[in-house]
Order: structure tokens, then sequence, then C-alpha cells
DNA sequence: CGAATTTGACCCGCGC
DNA sequence: GCGCGGGTCAAATTCG
């Protein structure tokens, strides 16, 4: 049922103005007033400018998992051994589509429903062996339009996918996240 | 056939 | 101390 044809290009950000010269830019993503970036961690304060309605506040704990020591495998080991400072990325943009290529490959490992939302949130994990990078997509109860991606960690190989200029995008991402 | 996706169950941290 | 919420994993299923 999640089958959407739909095959976004780049028109997402550009909410309106910038017809065709987005393609191929490099600016920022203070050009794009529909979208917020937020990063840090811990605090767990989301931006939800807009329609501050979700609470995702709350811990990172990600103790969740490791409910299978079948094996010695490296695991619990962020946010354990030390405070790993995993940067966290939150994108409110106005799209129909929850997930927003970004040229990496993500599966989905879960989808939990939201209190305030109706509708359920949904958790993505990067495919790449040793990327344990980590996307979660929400849709705003209020507007069903508007969906906010949260990033968490960073990809630390390239792009499979070619993506217009999101390729772009993402590589700007980077460097704000970069800490 | 392989990979990706789905749903349910389980666990952890915190709140009360 | 118990309950709730949130998050993750595992197995089964489906799609390509």
């Amino acid at each position: 049922m999640e089958s959407f044809p739909i095959l976004f290009p780049t028109d997402h950000f550009s909410s309106s103005s910038s017809p065709s010269s987005l393609s191929s830019s490099s600016a920022s993503f203070v050009r794009y007033p529909n979208v917020i970036a937020a990063h840090g961690f811990g605090s767990g304060s989301l931006a939800d400018a807009g329609a501050g309605e979700s609470k995702l506040s709350g811990s990172v704990h990600g103790g969740g998992g490791d409910q299978a020591p079948t094996d010695g495998l490296t695991k619990k080991k962020s946010a354990k051994e030390k405070k790993a400072r995993k940067p966290r990325f939150a994108f409110q943009t106005r799209s129909q589509v929850d997930v927003l290529d970004d040229g990496y490959r993500w599966r989905k490992y879960g989808q939990k429903a939201v209190k305030n939302s109706k509708f359920a949130r949904s958790y993505y994990r990067c495919t790449h062996q040793g990327c344990n990078v980590k996307k979660q997509v929400q849709r705003l109860s209020r507007d069903e339009g508007m969906v906010v991606t949260t990033y968490e960690g960073m990809h630390t190989h390239p792009i499979q996918k070619q993506t217009d200029n999101f390729e772009d995008i993402l590589n700007q991402m980077q460097i704000y996240a970069n800490f």
C-alpha cells in the first residue's frame, strides 16, 4: 500500500521561485526557509517550529536493542563506552512523500505510532556495512504535507545513487554537522 | 533467489 | 515499585 510511484526530483525544498535554476546549485540550507536544521544530541530538543506539536523530546537511549547477545559482536558501545556525540539532524520539509531519497539506501526496520499523531513514525537504517546511520521520518498530524526527517549519524561512504543536486545538499549537511 | 518490507514482541529509561 | 512510552530486533512475507 505504500507503493508511491511518485519520484520526487528535487522540488521538495523549493516551495516556489527557483523554477529551474535549482538544479546543480551549491546553495546552502539557509536558502530554504521551509527547512529547519537542528544539530545536537542529548537534549533531544527537536525544532518543532511551525507545527509545535510533535513531542520528539526524550532521551536517545539506544539500549533498546541488544536483546540477542548470540555473539560478542561489537554492540552497545555508543552511548556507553563514551558519550558518542552523535550528530542529530532534523529536517522539516514539505513533501508528499515520507522518504526523501538522499541518494543512500535505507532499510526500514521499524514503525511506531506517535501519540500526538494519527500517523506512525518510520525508522530507517543505512544498509551500508559499517554505516550505522539512522534516519526516522515523522509526519505531522497537523500538516499531512509536512514531513520531519531526522538523521542520526554520518555516512562514511560515497553515495550509491546519483541524485540530481541532492548530493550537494547532502554535502552541505555533512559540513554543517561536522563536529 | 535475493533483498527489502511488514508486523509483533521485547526491552530500556523514566515518570509517577 | 509499577506503568507508560519509545525504540529496536527478529521472523515471516512480498516484491523485483
